[in-house]
DNA sequence: GTAATAGTGTCTTTGAGACATTATCTA
DNA sequence: TAGATAATGTCTCAAAGACACTATTAC
């Protein structure tokens, strides 16, 4: 600790940076979607080298000499989900970096969060081997990886608030909609039961949050469901309400 | 791109890491206090050496060989305001590592977002020469150094987001505070003006938000002032309405 | 007393929660 | 027609905004 006070206290922080002491970059992705079989659902890959061989971990890599670290997370996802980037949803989630996650070297990750629509029924596991979705509520957190069990609770953690403030809740469907299906985007991550007829009048209400196609779905039974699309706000004003608080 | 491509084809993410290129490591902080002087302010730097010489930026060094990233925050934070941590606030902020922005070569910055009470009144600039506050209405965001300008917007973008959902505008006082001292800190984080008895109610019918004292304030004029301290409590149910919308 | 600031009470409006009813579709 | 699902309307209550009034201090 005195060497590096010593070190801290030379004149200036402008001197050569290639002079410090340099670590890895990575990128980690929780991406998130909805199943029809696992429900709301984590893509995983398995391990298949040291450490943590045969662990399930996030989904990643490094980042590449002259890469910018987002284009890193856009292509690790297209690599993993097969999926081509558009109306779906990336955002920087939080640097995870101590030393001693990775026990080969000092490796700081950039983690992403990412909401995906099913597209069809996409299978993970264009490159990486072992890919697959599941379900969020049957992950042993700690059973996971490096951190990956920290990265994917604050992912998730950050999940259940983007869907509280913003519309990125359509991130997780195909366009269009129909509102059942928005809501049970709520119902999934959140995991609760929310009143239709409440839902449907804070939705519409909600300036920008969607916007009805004029179409309808046809269906096998019951009255044909109104079509939506996202409708360009990012933000709920007011927000929704969880009322399960955490 | 196409080289990239080819790499990234090997069997699998888990070779030795320290094959891969490395990066500089550092942190940065958006520090934000309220002054008598300058109001709502954020603590910068003069730069003394190449690149951006002269040009103001936020404080922030390299993260030591073994020193977890946080722990490197705390530790500018430390030498930067002299303040020791106590009711601050400091948290993750985001993390900046596109190739280019430190021409001299790749630098990854992790950048944290604190809140400072003035703590009597202090005088910024223990180790480094020239650390100044500067209003943040004043300061033209495009002549800070690197990307400080962006960083710098986005820490004011969550500040003004953290005081709508949780109590962390009390880290920005002493305690024990006024209701009045709270307001204010409000009223200038958000600049606008709140209704004085609207904001007393909301606080102190929001559980665990503050406490009173019981002591009172002696002051030159008027009725004195119940003071408060923070009430444990780190979210705002419901959170606290910002009718001006970003 | 006056001046100044702190704190409380009341009315109105907005919006969330609960829940009954009407509309539209297929068989 | 029945059965199923979608959409709308109404009532109640909680909470935010506007604003008048009372309380406490120094002089």
């Amino acid at each position: 600790m005195r060497r590096q006070r010593d070190l801290d206290a030379q004149p200036d922080p402008g001197y050569d940076p290639s002079h410090w002491p340099r670590v890895s970059l990575t990128v980690d992705l929780v991406v998130l979607t909805i199943r029809p079989d696992t429900g709301f659902s984590v893509l995983l890959v398995e391990r298949g080298g040291r450490p943590f061989k045969g662990y399930l971990a996030l989904p990643g890599g490094f980042v590449f000499p002259d890469e910018r670290i987002l284009d890193a997370a856009r292509r690790e996802l297209q690599e993993e989900t097969g999926i081509e980037p558009g109306f779906d949803h990336l955002e920087q989630l939080a640097t995870y970096g101590d030393p001693g996650r990775d026990s080969r070297d000092r490796v700081v990750s950039v983690a992403y969060l990412a909401f995906e629509a099913r597209a069809g029924d996409v299978r993970p596991g264009g490159d990486a081997a072992k890919a697959m979705w599941h379900s969020v509520s049957k992950i042993k957190r700690n059973h996971l990886a490096f951190d990956h069990g920290q990265i994917l609770a604050d992912g998730l953690e950050r999940a259940r608030n983007r869907l509280e403030y913003t519309t990125y809740a359509t991130a997780f469907l195909d366009s269009p909609f129909t509102m059942t299906a928005l809501r049970e985007v709520y119902e999934a991550v959140w995991d609760v039961r929310l009143d239709p007829r409440n839902f449907h009048r804070k939705v519409t209400s909600s300036d920008g949050f969607v916007i009805p196609t004029g179409e309808k779905l046809p269906t096998s039974k019951g009255r044909s469901p109104q079509l939506y699309a996202p409708g360009g706000a990012e933000h709920i004003i007011p927000p929704m309400r969880r009322s399960d608080m955490s």
